[in-house]
DNA sequence: ATCGCATACTTCGTGTTACGATGTATTACG
DNA sequence: CGTAATACATCGTAACACGAAGTATGCGAT
C-alpha cells in the first residue's frame, strides 16, 4: 500500500489498537497485521509520539523476564479517534470527486 | 484537514483535475478548492513531481502576455488514478477497523 | 548443549513531502 | 496610481515512515 495513503491512517490506527484494552508494541503490530503493516522502527516512533501528545500513557511491566510496555489510552486518545471520523466526511468527498467520471 | 490524510490524496487529486482537460496550476487550485486546500507552493511541487514520474506532460502558452504552463494526464497518470481507486479498498478495511465498536 | 526462532524494545540515518515565506511579473479596475 | 487578481518559482524547515542494526530473553528442536 501506498507510503502516503498509510499517513493519515497510523496513528488512529494505533490508537484503536489500544482503544479496549491496554496492549503493548509486539502485540500491537500483530494485531494490525491484517489491516496493514508497519515495521518495529515505525510502531515505536508512533507510540512515542502519541505518548507526548498525551493521547496515551504507558507502564512497564515484568513479563517471564521481560519488560513489556503497556500503551493505555487517555481521553484526548479517544477524543483523537472521534475527530478522525469527523474528518473522514472530507476525505469521502474528495474520493467521490477521484472517482467520479468525466465531469464535462 | 489533517495535513498526514491529505497526502495519500494530492496527487491524486492533482491529476484528477487535469484528467478531463488539461488544465494549468492557477486554475487546478481555484477547481480543487471545494474539496481541499492546497498552497501554490505544494501544487507546483506536486507538478513537478507528477511530471518527473511521466504522469503528465507539461506544455508553455502565452496567454493575455503571461506564460501559462498547460499540463496534460499521461497513460501512466491515468493508470495511477486507477491504482488509487484498488488501494482504496485496503483503506476502507482500515476505516471499518477503526470505526468497528468494542470488539470484546 | 547449542542453534535458531519468536518475543520485545531502541536508536540512527535517510528520503519524501507539505507548506509558509518570499519573490517576480503582468493585467484589470476603480 | 494603487491595489487586487492572475500566474509561476524557489528556499528552508519540520514532520514523518522505514530500513538497518543492535540488545536481550525464553523456548523448542537437533
Amino acid at each position: 500500500m501506498d507510503a502516503q495513503l498509510k499517513r493519515g491512517l497510523l496513528d488512529v490506527c494505533v490508537l484503536t489498537a489500544i482503544k479496549d484494552e491496554d496492549s503493548y508494541g509486539y502485540k500491537i503490530i500483530k494485531d494490525m497485521q491484517p489491516y496493514l503493516k508497519m515495521s518495529e522502527s515505525t510502531l515505536y516512533t508512533i507510540l512515542k509520539r502519541l505518548e507526548l501528545a498525551n493521547m496515551l500513557t504507558v507502564k512497564s511491566v515484568l513479563h517471564d523476564g521481560r519488560v513489556r510496555k503497556y500503551y493505555h489510552i487517555t481521553k484526548a486518545g479517544l477524543g483523537r479517534i472521534e475527530d478522525f471520523k469527523e474528518e473522514w466526511r472530507e476525505v469521502m468527498s474528495i474520493y467521490r470527486f477521484v472517482t467520479k467520471e468525466d465531469k464535462r
